[in-house]
Order: structure tokens, then sequence, then C-alpha cells
DNA sequence: GCTGGACCCTGTTGTCGCTACAGGGTCAAG
DNA sequence: CTTGACCCTGTAGCGACAACAGGGTCCAGC
């Protein structure tokens, strides 16, 4: 199997699967006599495994870690739970600030709803404010 | 005024007001003798503009249009409008991503929840499975 | 035999919005 | 006269790729 079949195969652009190989996460695969990469189920396998785990957001660190745990079964999974955890705290956190953010936009864009010159934007007008330092709708007094 | 009261006042860091500079999105103040940048009231204002539109989470691409239109009183302000709602259906499309993210975690984070070995950790199964292509609590059938 | 196009290779640079140096200059206080 | 805070330019790094440049390889069709 070659990298075009790979990629199209799990989903992975071909780029992606190189850059993937210089950076120790996929290992590097036996080579046809005219140089091109020759993958087994085995690569197939751990890509897709980096891949879904890439798809739930994980930072590559994170997938390297786990690849470990999956190399060595032995181990305990205390670490994989506090992995997962970190994981949801991270998105959680990022979650929280987003709906913040979309309250801010929504408040911002109730200021102007009808076709007018710039100079008369509420928009406009309540973005310079702020430059002012002035309460506005998107950094209210209570922080 | 030097860069390091302007940041001080305005809460951004010494570099990032550099940056801006060489973005085009400040501009050059002009210089003391010894060549420190000298600001006046008109950057202030500026920069604090720039912050604020950053802590909605504009891209620098966008504040520069909003730029160009507090520049031009005279515009039509659809187009304010219209990027207003741009970033808000960014910013919604990512909200919804980042939720189903949290609900992938949760059903990941469920699987495991007692000290045992990685070999018969939940979580890692389900991520193998997930690399096999079966069914998983992280990609159900529907999508 | 030869040409076109799909595929593959390595290596470098660009993306975004900063951040962190390296290696220097300037200035006021002690 | 030295210390330390501040300033300058220029460059490199971050994460996770994307997008080239500039080549090689292989197969089908004419």
């Amino acid at each position: 199997m070659r990298i075009g079949e790979l990629g199209r195969t799990v989903g992975v652009d071909v780029e992606t699967i190189r850059y993937y190989e210089r950076e120790g996460l996929l290992p590097p695969p036996a080579r046809a006599a005219n140089g091109y990469r020759t993958y087994g189920p085995g690569h197939l396998e751990r890509l897709a495994f980096i891949r879904h785990c890439r798809a739930l957001d994980m930072p590559l660190a994170e997938i390297r870690r786990l690849l470990a745990f999956v190399a060595r079964p032995d181990a305990a999974c205390d670490d994989i739970d506090r992995l997962i955890d970190e994981q949801l705290a991270r998105v959680r956190a990022r979650l929280a600030s987003m709906q913040a953010l979309e309250q801010q936009l929504i408040g911002l864009r109730a200021l102007c709803d009808s076709s007018h010159r710039a100079a008369d934007c509420g928009i406009l007008h309540e973005l310079v404010a702020a430059a002012h330092g002035e309460a506005c709708a998107c950094h209210p007094p209570q922080g």
C-alpha cells in the first residue's frame, strides 16, 4: 500500500502522513526499490487511531502519550483517565469563553440593523467607545 | 508616551505593539532623538480599538477592514453588519463542534472509571476500535 | 518509442498571532 | 561609575499542517 492509497483509505492528507512520520507518530515504513513508502495494515491502524484522536481535538503530544499506552498494555490506566479528564477540562473552558464571546457579538450586532452611513453605525460607535475605555455592551463593569 | 507606557495603559504587550506596527495595523509613530517610539492619544485610541476587537476574537484581517471603516465615516455600514454576522457565524460553528466534542469525551470517559491495567481500559479499547472502523461512542453511525 | 498525467520523493517556506530570545543602545538614580 | 529599567533591530519558535519548487517513476495510449 502506497502513501496515496493509505491517505484515501484513512482520510488523511498525504503531506500530513509524511509530517506524522517526521514527528515520530508514525514509524517509518519500508521502501520499495524506487524509494516509495510501503505501508502495511499496522500502519493503517495506527494512522486511523491518530486521526480519531485528532478528531477529538487532542494535541499531538497527548496522542503520543496514548500511543505509548497502546504499546504497553500492562501499565496502569489511571493516566489514561487523567489524560481524558484534562482534555475535557480544556474543552469546557474553551466552550465557556466562546459562549461569552457569542453573547458579546449578539449584543454588538443588535446595535445596527438598518442600512446607513458608517458614521452613524452603532457597532462602530460601540467599538470606538470601548477604545475610550467607556462602558460597553461587550465589556460590562462586572467584568 | 513611550511604548512601555502605552502597553501598560492599554494592556497590550510591548512586543505585540511592535508586531502590529510591522503588520500595518498601527501607523509608525514619531521617533525621539534616541530612536525611541513616541506615541500620542491617537495611537492609544487605535490600539485600544484593536485590543477590543481581538478580545472579540476577530482575526487581524477583519480588524484591518473595520479600521478602514473608522477612517471613512461616510461609507455605507452594510459591510460592518456583514462582518459581524460572519464573525458570529464562525463562532457558532466552532461552538457547535466543541459541544459535540464535549459529548464524545464524556462518553469516552464513562468507559473507564476504576483503576486497572491499560489492556482492560475501555477508553483505549474504544479508540483502537475506532481505528478499526467499528462503531464507537465518539462517531456513532448517524455521523 | 514517446508523451501525458498521476503518482511519488526531498526540502523549504508560509500560515496565524503572537512570544522569546540575542545582542546591542540609552538614560536616570544611587 | 555602575546598576537596572527601559528601548532598539532582527530572527526564530510555537502547533499542525498547507503549499509550493524541483525533481523522479510508472503506466496507458498513440
